[in-house]
Formats: C-alpha cells, sequence, structure tokens
DNA sequence: ACATTTTTTAACCAAATGGTTAAAAACAAA
DNA sequence: TTTGTTTTTAACCATTTGGTTAAAAAATGT
C-alpha cells in the first residue's frame, strides 16, 4: 500500500519535473501536471500542499544533484588542469542526465536567488569555490598558467559547459542541421576542458 | 501632440522590456508594466492591443537588433580573430541592453522554433553562419590555428557571451558577492575574445 | 469479509489577471 | 475659445487558476 502511494507521488515528481522545465514556475500549469502524471488535480494536491511546495522539492532534489558532487571537485587537492577536467565531466555528466537543472535556476534562481545560494550554502559549494579561487591565484602567481581573473575563469568553464546543454535544441538546428547531437554533447566535456587548458597554459 | 503620444509609447516598451527580463512572459504583469511605464493599464491596452502583441513588439524588435548587425559581422571579410573580437562585442553590447533575449528564446523558442527560424532566415544569420564556418575551416587547413570544430569553435563563443547574460543574477551572488557587475560585464566582451583566441592560436 | 488507504468525481470558491468600457478630465493646437 | 487628442478614473466582465471539499469508489492489506 505504501508503495503505491510513493510511486504515485514518484510520477508527480517526474511530470512536475517535465512540465517546470518546459514552463517555468508561473508558467507551468498544476492541471498539466496533474495530467501529465496521469492523476488529477485533487490527488496532486493531497500530496503536494501547494504549487511552491512542490516547485520547492522538485527545485531542490534537482540542485543537489548538482551541488553536492560540484562541491566536491572544487574542493579536493588534485591538480589545477586535472581539477578542470573533473568539474567539465562533473557538469557533462550530471547535466546530460538531469538537462532540465539549468533551465530552472537560469529562469527561477533569478527571480528568486534566495532559496538557491540557501542550498548552494548548504552543500558546502561556497567554500569550496573560494579554495579553487585560491589555487588558481596561486598558479597565476607561480607563473603556471596566464594571468586571468579567476572569478571569470570559472565563470567561463561554467558558461562552456552549461550552455551548450540549454541550447542543444537550438543548436541542433543553426549548428548541427538535425544531426544526431548526443554524441557530440557526450565528448565536449573533454574537448572544453582542452579548450580552457589551452587558452591559459603557458 | 504626436510627440508626448510616440513618448508614451516608448514609455511603455522601456517598461515592458524591463518587466519581461525580470519576470518572462507568464510572470509578468500588465499592471505591473503600466505602474512601470508611469501609467494606468487602460491607456496600456490603449497602445497595446494586448500582452502577447506587447511582448511580440518588444521581442521582435530586441532580436532584430541582435540578428541584423549578427549576420553582418558573420558575413565581413575581416581576418577572423577581428571578426572573433566583432562577435562577442556585439553579443555583448546587445545582450546588456536585452538580457530577457536568450532566456526567451532558450525557453519558448524551444518547444516552437518557428519564430525565430524564421526572422534567422529573414536576417540571413544562416548564410553568414556558413562563411564563417568555411573561414574557420580554411584556417585551419592552412595551419593558421589549432584543429577544432567549427561548430564546435562557434557554440563555444556564443556559449561564452551569453551565458554569462542569462546566469548574472546568480553569477553577482556566487562569484562576484554583490560587488558591481556591470563594469565586469562590459569589459568581458574583450577579455572573451582573448579566452578563444588565446585557445585556437598556434 | 473488513478495515484502511488510495484515487476519483465533481462541484465549488476566491483571488488574480487580462481585457473592456464609457465618461470625465487634462492637454495641446488652431 | 473651440477642437481634437491624450490620459485618467473607476467600475466591470470573463476567464484562468490555485486550491478546497465531501462523498463515492477502487484498490489493497489482514
Amino acid at each position: 500500500m505504501r508503495e503505491k502511494s510513493e510511486e504515485t507521488q514518484k510520477q508527480i515528481l517526474d511530470a512536475a519535473k517535465k512540465i517546470f522545465a518546459a514552463k517555468g514556475l508561473a508558467g507551468a500549469r498544476m492541471q498539466e501536471i496533474a495530467d501529465e502524471a496521469g492523476i488529477n488535480k485533487a490527488l496532486l494536491h493531497y500530496y503536494y500542499r501547494n504549487k511552491e511546495k512542490l516547485f520547492e522539492q522538485v527545485f531542490e532534489g534537482a540542485i543537489r544533484k548538482l551541488l553536492g558532487p560540484l562541491a566536491s571537485f572544487l574542493a579536493d587537492d588534485s591538480e589545477l588542469f586535472t581539477k578542470i577536467r573533473n568539474l567539465c565531466h562533473h557538469y557533462y555528466n550530471v547535466l546530460i542526465e538531469y538537462p532540465f537543472i539549468p533551465i530552472f535556476v537560469l529562469s527561477e534562481a533569478s527571480a528568486n536567488p534566495d532559496r538557491f545560494l540557501r542550498l548552494m550554502k548548504f552543500e558546502g559549494v561556497v567554500e569550496a569555490k573560494e579554495k579553487t579561487r585560491m589555487q588558481i591565484q596561486q598558479y597565476i602567481n607561480e607563473g603556471k598558467i596566464r594571468p586571468i581573473d579567476p572569478r571569470e575563469l570559472l565563470w567561463n568553464i561554467m558558461s562552456l559547459c552549461i550552455f551548450p546543454i540549454v541550447s542543444r535544441p537550438i543548436a541542433v538546428e543553426i549548428l548541427y542541421s538535425n544531426d544526431d547531437v548526443s554524441e557530440v554533447l557526450k565528448q565536449r566535456a573533454d574537448r572544453v576542458a582542452d579548450f580552457v587548458i589551452q587558452s591559459i597554459k603557458m
């Protein structure tokens, strides 16, 4: 009995994931989520009191899957170029599986950054990022890489990892004229890492 | 008399720009736009029949400002590194003024690409892009730059130019802890161009 | 068979919102 | 002052939408 209930709740969360990703918080309709989950609105509200709570649940779950490992990768003691490579792979691995995460963060964390920031702090991303920032600065001071604002370097890496996921549907049309882009994306983690490393190495 | 009318319409468009950028199409409220413009809802509907039309006007105007010059920059005969620099500057210039363009294109034009693709073809972006692709390929063949799939290079440039605009509200908090990021963004066009060129040059 | 839990049905409410209307008022040009 | 245009006021409508309710029904466990 408990199984059935939990299965339904998972169906709801999956449906919500999909609809929220496509329409955003404001654009999503509770009825549409219920339809997508194959249930009715009453049951939807039975399990999740309201839209906000439902969104919060979906959003936080997704973000945790991204941020937890990210913090680990940022905080570990590996050499910088290795770390960059790890970062790229992590981003691509998670985002290919959960491509809706960036859309969430971009459309919703912009409107309401508090929630997102709270999660970041909880997962320890802030400190981990600071550590990497110092590592980059040290590499620059030691003349191991070209001078660059560490924040810009991190922002560049994020851009190169996240944007292709988000823009995939458009890129398929304007760049890869309907070729299969899945394979391209899978190999892209290494290509992007190469691109970044090539740009900063002496 | 005509002046006053047109001034009001411009105030409306400016207000709409701002609100749509912050809240998106679904999240924006006509009342809020009217308030922002310093007029009332009746007058807002007097000049712009409905929300859709208002958005269409703002959006198409903005996208033309992006695509038209983009096609020109892609199609002209300048040297590749210059072209990359021009591209970056153009992206940053337009997107700082119309930061909602990427969000809309990503969220709405993905599901219904007709309008966007129509505009792209109309502005001649497709042919211009093809020309640049060939130029890149030629540079590679002549050993002037490192080998890279031209499509990936273009995708990287787009990522580095567009994503920071989209992720600005988040970056302000997690990277630039509430520093003024406007100045950073303005200077970023050149930095990004450097970054790209550094990465591909021999 | 009985009790418990899950799900549906279907009607309903309240608030928000896009949009309309018509008349008054403010304004500018002649 | 007269005339035409712009703007405000303020009430109003229709629809959408989030959310509730209560009872029936279906499914499930014991």
